[in-house]
DNA sequence: ACCGCCGGGTGCC
DNA sequence: ACCGCCGGGTGCC
C-alpha cells in the first residue's frame, strides 16, 4: 500500500516547516554581506520554540512619525514591532504598535535597515520597552531587546554592528519580565531579596501541578439554587459551580491585571492604558474532574441565567414567579430597574407565545408531580423517564444525513419545527423581539461528535418539560444554515468538525453574535495554528465557557488558545501572553508564575474527585473492590501452553542470545500474545498467525504477514507508544521490519534521512512506499466455525455470573477483555446459560455503540444484564454506571488502561458497590504481567513531564519486560 | 521640533 | 561669496 500524490504534497509541506528547527550551525555564514544571512526557512519557529529563545542582549532605539498615528504608549510600555515590507518608501520599515495593535510609530530608519533583515529571517525575535513614552510629539526612545536561538547569537550580533548598532547588556531603564534584571519600581515586580534561582524543570512542573489546586476562596464556595426550570437538584458543588459561573456571567470586574488609575484602565503587565474599559471576562474555565457533573452545571447555567440575571421562564406564571421571586443576580443594578423590568415582560410575552404555539409540537413528556430529586440514576427513577432516544443515534461520520435523521427522530420537536412552516414562522415573530429589542438568546455549545448525544440525553433528562427550550442540533447534511432560524433557538449544538468544515464557508455559526458559546472538551483547541482553534476563535459572544478535564494537558503554551477564547485582554495577542507569563515561567521566573497562578484563580473552577465540599467529600462513590481470582488450567490447556511456551522460549531465548530482541520485537509480541490468548481460550490463536517472517516469500504473502503482524501488535496492546515521538501511536503503520510507529513520525524520519533512512528501532532499511497502515477491521473470526467448548476461564466466569445470578438476578456486569473473538465465544457461553447481553468493541460504529450503551444503561426487565466491553472501546466517557460488577477477562499491559476501564461504572451515578474480579492463570504470563503492572505503576507515579524515558531507555525497559514475561 | 536639516537670501560697520 | 550667517520651511517610513 503506498499513498497517493496529494498525501506526499501534504506531507512534505509539512515537514518543511518542522525541518526548519534543524538548521545550520555554521555561524561563519553570518560573515557574509548582508544579504547572505542564513535564514532559518522557518517562519514560525521563533513562535513555536519561544521557551527555548535566549536573550542576546539589547539597544536602545528611536520610534518617530509619532504625529501621524493614534496609537499612544506610557512609561515602561510594552510595545510591539511589526515588519511592514510593503511600505511605499522603504521596504525595510518596521511598524511600532501599542498593545491594543494600534500603530504607534515606525522604528528610526537606519535602525530599521538593521532589523528588517533579522526580523524577516525569524534570527531574532525583536521586542521592545518604551521607557518614557507619555509626551513625546514626534518621536520616542525605545529599548529593544533581542531573543533567539542560541545558534543564530553571533550572527545577529555581527549584523548589528555591521550596521553601527551594538547589542548591550541590560540597561538600566530597561523593564521587562525577564526575571533577575527586573527592575520595576511597582510593588508587584520588586526583585525577590533572595537573588532569583532558576527552577529546576521539576520544581516548575509540581508548581504547575499546584495551579490548580487549592482554588478555593469565597466566591467558588457560595451555593446557588438553580432556575425552576432545571429537572435535577443539583449536588452541593454543582451549585457552587452553578454560583460562580452565574456571578461570572453577570460580572463587571476588570480583568485581572487591570486597575483603574485616574481617569484610564491601567493593564499592569504592560503597562498599557486605555480609557475605555476593558471588557469583563463574562465566563472562565471549568475545569472539573470527568463525572463531577461539568453538562448538568451548564445546563443549570443557561436555565438559570438566561437573561439579565433571571431565570428562564417556565410554565405561565413566567413574570410573577420566577422572574420576581428570584433575587437578581446582575452585579449593578442602579438606575436601570425600570428598564429592565419592561424588557421582562416583553420577554415574557414572548414566551407566552412560545409557548402555545410550540406546545404541540412537543414530545409527551413525563407529567411532573412534585418536585424531582436528583437520585443518583437507577432503577425506579429511570424507570419513570419514558426515554425519547429510544431511535438508535446514528452518529456514523460517513454519513452525515442517516445522522441528522436519526437525531430529528430522536427530538420531534425539532424535527417538526425544521419541516413545518406554520410553526418556524411564528416563532419568527417572537424571535425577532428578542433579538432586535433585546439581547440574544442563543447558546452555542460545541462539542466532540462522540459526546453530541450524550448532551442531548442531558437535556432531555434535567430540563423541565414545560420549560420548553428549542434546542436544535446543527449537525447532518440537512442541517439548517438561516441565521435567523438559528439565533432563534436557545441552545444551538453542533461539533468542532461541522464548526470548521463551515468557517470560512459562509458560516452562519460565525454571522450570529451568541449569548454564550462553550467549548466542550475545550483542550482540543489547544493547538494555535489548528483551523480547528481559528474557527472557534472566530465566534462572537458574549460569554464564554470552557469545560474540560484536563486545563493544562501538556504545557503551559495550551493554555493560550482558551486565554484568547476567553477574550482575555490582551492575552488575545499571543505576544503578550509570552512576553508577560509564559516565557517568564518557562524561565522560572517567580513573578511569572505568581501571575500565572492568579490569572487561573481568577477564571477557573476545579474540582477533582476528592475534593471536599463543607467537609465532605464533592463525590461519595460507593465502594469499590478488587479480586483477583486465580485460574488453574485444565491438564488439555495446560499442555497446549506448555507446549507454545516453550516453542515461545526457544525463539525469544535465540534472540536474546543475538541481542536482536527488538529487532524482533514483533514476532515476541507475537509469542505473547499467543500465550496471552491461550491463558483465555486455546481457540483464540488463530492458525493463520502462526508463519514466522524469515524467510520471506512472495510480496503478497510477506504484505499479509506484515498486515498481521501489525493487527497482532495493536491487539497485543502492549505498543501502545511510537518509539520515535514516544507518544500515543497515531495511525499506525508498520515498516518492511515489522516495527509499528505512527505515519507522521516514520515519514519524519524518511524525509529527514534520505534518501538512507533506516528503522529506529533496527536500523533496517525503511521506505515510504513499504510502509502498510492496518487495514480496516474485518470481522475476521478466524477460527471461530470450530465446534464450540468452554475454557477454565470462562467455566469461572460463568459460575460466577450463575452464583450473583441466583443472588440478585437484577446486578448488572461488565465483562471485559481485549480479544474481540474471546468476547465472543463468552458470547456463546452466555447465551447457553441464558443471559441477556449486549456487546460493545471497536469496530462498532457509532450508532450501534450507542444502540448498546443505551439497551443496557436502561433498567427495563428486558434490558441486558451484561455487556461484553472490548478494553480499548469507547473514549473516557463511556458510562456503564447501571453495571456494579466488572470481570475483568484478562490483565491489561498497562495498569491505567485497566483502572480507565473500571472508572467507566465506577463514577458519577454509580449507587452501588462496585466488585471487580481479575481473572488471572497461574504460573502464566499473566500472573509476570501483573509483576510489571507494580513496575508501571510506580513509573507513572513518578514520572514528570519533564524527564520522559529517553528512547534508549525505553527500549531497555521494553527487553527488561520480555525477560520478566517470559521467565528468561 | 525650545531640535536638526535643507536651501534661499544675503553679505562692512 | 567656490564662504558664513540668517531665518523660514519643514519634519516617519
Amino acid at each position: 500500500m503506498s499513498w497517493g500524490f496529494t498525501r506526499h504534497d501534504a506531507l512534505r509541506r509539512f515537514l518543511s516547516v518542522q525541518y526548519g528547527r534543524v538548521r545550520s550551525h555554521n555561524s561563519n555564514l553570518f560573515d557574509m554581506e548582508p544579504d547572505n544571512l542564513p535564514s532559518t526557512n522557518d517562519s514560525s519557529s521563533a513562535e513555536e520554540d519561544f521557551d527555548s529563545l535566549v536573550l542576546f542582549g539589547m539597544l536602545r532605539g528611536n520610534v518617530v512619525g509619532l504625529r501621524y498615528y493614534t496609537g499612544v504608549v506610557n512609561n515602561n510600555e510594552m510595545v510591539a514591532l511589526q515588519r511592514e515590507p510593503n511600505n511605499p518608501y522603504d521596504r525595510n520599515a518596521v511598524k511600532v504598535n501599542n498593545v491594543n495593535g494600534e500603530q504607534v510609530g515606525h522604528i528610526k530608519k537606519e535602525l530599521a535597515a538593521a532589523l528588517a533583515q533579522i526580523m524577516d529571517r525569524n534570527l531574532a525575535k525583536v521586542e521592545g520597552i518604551v521607557p518614557y513614552g507619555a509626551q513625546n510629539a514626534f518621536t520616542m526612545p525605545v529599548n529593544l531587546s533581542f531573543w533567539g536561538r542560541e545558534e543564530n547569537k553571533q550572527g545577529v550580533l555581527d549584523h548589528m554592528k555591521k550596521y553601527g548598532f551594538k547589542l548591550g547588556p541590560i540597561q538600566q531603564s530597561s523593564q521587562g519580565f525577564q526575571g533577575s534584571f527586573s527592575q520595576r519600581a511597582h510593588s508587584q515586580y520588586n526583585a525577590p531579596s533572595l537573588p532569583a534561582m532558576q527552577m529546576t524543570t521539576e520544581q516548575l512542573k509540581t508548581e504547575f501541578d499546584k495551579l490548580f489546586e487549592d482554588l478555593r476562596e469565597e466566591d467558588k464556595t457560595r451555593e446557588l439554587e438553580p432556575s425552576e426550570a432545571v429537572e435535577t437538584s443539583l449536588l452541593p458543588h454543582q451549585k457552587q459551580a452553578l454560583a460562580w459561573m452565574v456571578s461570572r456571567e453577570n460580572s463587571n470586574e476588570l480583568p485581572p491585571f487591570w486597575e483603574q488609575r485616574n481617569n484610564f484602565y491601567y493593564n499592569t503587565l504592560t503597562n498599557f492604558a486605555i480609557k475605555e474599559k476593558p471588557d469583563s471576562v463574562k465566563g472562565g474555565i471549568l475545569a472539573d474532574d470527568m463525572g463531577l457533573g461539568k453538562t448538568l452545571s451548564i445546563i443549570a447555567l443557561i436555565l438559570t441565567n438566561f437573561y439579565d440575571g433571571k431565570p428562564f421562564p417556565v410554565g405561565k406564571d413566567i413574570y410573577g414567579k420566577s422572574s420576581l421571586q428570584d433575587k437578581s443576580l446582575v452585579e449593578d443594578d442602579s438606575g436601570k430597574s425600570s428598564k429592565k423590568k419592561h424588557a421582562m415582560r416583553k420577554i415574557d410575552e414572548t414566551h407566552e407565545i412560545a409557548s402555545s404555539s410550540k406546545g404541540e409540537t412537543r414530545p409527551k413528556r413525563r407529567q411532573k408531580a412534585g418536585k424531582a430529586k436528583y437520585t443518583l440514576s437507577d432503577s425506579e427513577e429511570e424507570e419513570r423517564i419514558p426515554r425519547k432516544v429510544k431511535a438508535p443515534l446514528a452518529c456514523s461520520v460517513v454519513d452525515d444525513d442517516d445522522f441528522a435523521t436519526a437525531l430529528f427522530g430522536t427530538l420531534p420537536a425539532v424535527k417538526k419545527k425544521t419541516k413545518k412552516k406554520g410553526i418556524v414562522k411564528s416563532s419568527t415573530d417572537i424571535s425577532t423581539k428578542y433579538d432586535t429589542q433585546m439581547h440574544q438568546r442563543t447558546t452555542l455549545i460545541i462539542c466532540p461528535l462522540s459526546v453530541l448525544s450524550n448532551w442531548i440525553d442531558q437535556f432531555e433528562q434535567h430540563v423541565k418539560a414545560d420549560a420548553k427550550l428549542n434546542i436544535y442540533i446543527y449537525y447532518g447534511a440537512e442541517r439548517n444554515k438561516n441565521p435567523d432560524f438559528l439565533s432563534k433557538q436557545d441552545v444551538v449544538l453542533t461539533t468542532y468538525n461541522v464548526l470548521t468544515h463551515d468557517y470560512g464557508n459562509e458560516s452562519p455559526l460565525h454571522k450570529i453574535r451568541w449569548l454564550r458559546v462553550v467549548l466542550d472538551e475545550g483542550h482540543i483547541i489547544r493547538n494555535p495554528n489548528a483551523q480547528q482553534t481559528k474557527a472557534v476563535h472566530s465566534l462572537d459572544s458574549e460569554r464564554q465557557w470552557v469545560l474540560t478535564g484536563t486545563p493544562i494537558q501538556n504545557s503551559l503554551k495550551d493554555l493560550w488558545s482558551i486565554l484568547s477564547f476567553l477574550k482575555l485582554k490582551p492575552f488575545t495577542d499571543r505576544e503578550w501572553w509570552h512576553r508577560t507569563i509564559q516565557r517568564p515561567v518557562s524561565m522560572g521566573d517567580q513573578g511569572g508564575l505568581r501571575r500565572l497562578q492568579a490569572l487561573i484563580k481568577n477564571i477557573t473552577l476545579r474540582r477533582t474527585k476528592t475534593t471536599k465540599v463543607n467537609g465532605k467529600p464533592v463525590l461519595q462513590l460507593p465502594e469499590r473492590k478488587v479480586y483477583i481470582q486465580h485460574i488453574k488450567l485444565s491438564p488439555e490447556e495446560r499442555q497446549i501452553y506448555e507446549t507454545m511456551q516453550n516453542e515461545g522460549k526457544n525463539i525469544i531465548g535465540r534472540y536474546f542470545n543475538e541481542g536482536t530482541v527488538l529487532t524482533h520485537y514483533a514476532d515476541v509480541l507475537a509469542v505473547l500474545v499467543r500465550l496471552r490468548q491461550l491463558c483465555c481460550h486455546p481457540h483464540l490463536v488463530p492458525t493463520s498467525l502462526s508463519g514466522s517472517l524469515s524467510g520471506s516469500s512472495t510480496p503478497d504473502e510477506l504484505r499479509e504477514k506484515l498486515v498481521n503482524k501489525i493487527k497482532l501488535v495493536l491487539i497485543s496492546g502492549s505498543d501502545e507508544e511510537c518509539s520515535i515521538c514516544l507518544d500515543s501511536l497515531n495511525m499506525p503503520v508498520i515498516t518492511r521490519c515489522a516495527h509499528v510507529f505512527c505515519k507522521e513520525c516514520i515519514c519524519q524520519v524518511i524525509y529527514r534521512k534520505q534518501p538512507n533512512a533506516k528503522c529506529p528501532m533496527c536500523r533496517g532499511e525503511v521506505r515510504l512506499e513499504h510502509l502498510l497502515e492496518c487495514p480496516e477491521e474485518e470481522s475476521d473470526m478466524s477460527d471461530h466455525e470450530q465446534k464450540w467448548i468452554s475454557s477454565s476461564k470462562i467455566n469461572a466466569l460463568m459460575h460466577a455470573l450463575t452464583e450473583q445470578r441466583n443472588k440478585d438476578p437484577r446486578v448488572k456486569s461488565i465483562i471485559v477483555s481485549q480479544f474481540t473473538t474471546f468476547l465472543s465465544l463468552i458470547e456463546t457461553a452466555l447465551r447457553e446459560s441464558g443471559f441477556t447481553f449486549t456487546r460493545l468493541d471497536g469496530s462498532m460504529n457509532q450508532k450501534k455503540r450507542t444502540e448498546a450503551i443505551q439497551s443496557f444503561q436502561r433498567s427495563h426487565n428486558d434490558s441486558p444484564t451484561i455487556m461484553l466491553l472490548s478494553l480499548k472501546a469507547g473514549g473516557v466517557g463511556l458510562n456503564l454506571t447501571a453495571a456494579s460488577r466488572v470481570y475483568l477477562m484478562d490483565p491489561a499491559w498497562n495498569p491505567a488502561a485497566e483502572e480507565q476501564c473500571f472508572d467507566r461504572c465506577h463514577r458519577l451515578g454509580q449507587t452501588k458497590e462496585v466488585i471487580i474480579t481479575k481473572f488471572v492463570v497461574k504460573n502464566s504470563v499473566e500472573e509476570n504481567m501483573l509483576k510489571i503492572h507494580n513496575k508501571k505503576r510506580e513509573l507513572a507515579a513518578g514520572a514528570f513531564e519533564g524527564n520522559k524515558q529517553t528512547s534508549s531507555e525505553i527500549k531497555q525497559a521494553r527487553i527488561n519486560e520480555i525477560r520478566t514475561l517470559v521467565d528468561l
